[in-house]
DNA sequence: ATAAACTTTCAATAATTATTGAAAGTTTAA
DNA sequence: TTAAACTTTCAATAATTATTGAAAGTTTAT
């Protein structure tokens, strides 16, 4: 496989996994496009490289800088504004994560916990409801902590160890 | 709040975080309905209940079947199919974590290792790509290895210490 | 074998979400 | 101040995804 094969293999399939964490196939494959780029890239660049419209590409680097992911990089003598993203990883998802915990998952966790206080009338089915709730609550907040946890970790331990068990 | 508008409130939040956990919103709205009925419910129970198609619920419980999540439950002396969910958010989850393991995180993990092992030719721009997909490919690993850890943990030992955190 | 009770399929349609492109806005250089 | 270079906005359009409903399919009781 030829550098210009791996890097558009790359670029679409990052950009389809978008969903995966929550952003648009436009905003993943910019991003995907600064992550393994040498140098900072101009709006025209992007727009070339992806054959996205202007428009597209200045509202997702717009939204790519909301999220803290991207930022702008003035390069002296030129007038163009340049772009470069995030390189670690680890930070990346950090962000990532952060984001996603505020704009989703705490909403969710707030629904939870007032379903889960409502007054219990003694029938059966608001026991349940009660239960159930209070047990996704539960799950929900522990699932957000893993989240923070994965995203924090200084040392990637974990992948040594997978990868020691899958060879 | 009232039995059945925390009911209704449950069930619009849940179907609404479907899409964070990669499920459409029909199909989350069924799964939280059946998970906090508290006896197995018909295709017509399901249908009244979110005001939803024939054909809708059926696709969408087939495919929450198919999943692993809703088996169907045959009801001496009834004619009609009768649906429930998993119950145990534990074993729910480690389904889901499993399927979206399987069905989104592989084929992704196994590109960025095809891409990831293109021939270095020297120039700077292959091994930024190199370097920055090995990056991507470790930290996917990683995210997948947590999504089962979270999902195997026999206890809860996390959230109550959230719980206590937060309190 | 028949018909009633029920479920599935799928083409048509609706709803949602992403993308375009051109006009309006902004900044910079001279 | 002007105009060229560049960016943003947003109504229109396209692409994608979800939903309907009715016809076809299946199962069960008699």
């Amino acid at each position: 496989m030829k550098y210009e094969e791996a890097k558009d293999k790359f670029i679409s399939t990052w950009g389809s996994l978008g969903s995966l964490w929550g952003i648009n196939k436009a905003m993943a494959q910019i991003q995907a496009l600064l992550f393994i780029s040498t140098k900072p890239l101009s709006m025209e660049d992007i727009m070339d490289e992806l054959k996205i419209s202007r428009g597209n590409t200045s509202m997702n680097l717009r939204q790519l800088m909301d999220w803290g992911i991207v930022t702008k990089e003035l390069i002296p003598g030129e007038r163009k504004e340049f772009f470069t993203t995030e390189k670690d990883v680890q930070e990346l998802t950090r962000i990532i994560a952060k984001e996603r915990s505020r704009r989703e998952i705490q909403p969710v966790i707030k629904v939870l916990n007032d379903v889960s206080s409502i007054k219990d009338d003694g029938t059966e089915k608001t026991k349940e409801l009660i239960k159930q709730t209070k047990a996704l609550h539960d799950l929900t907040l522990n699932a957000d902590s893993m989240l923070n946890k994965l995203v924090t970790q200084k040392q990637n331990w974990l992948t040594k160890s997978i990868i020691k068990l899958l060879k």
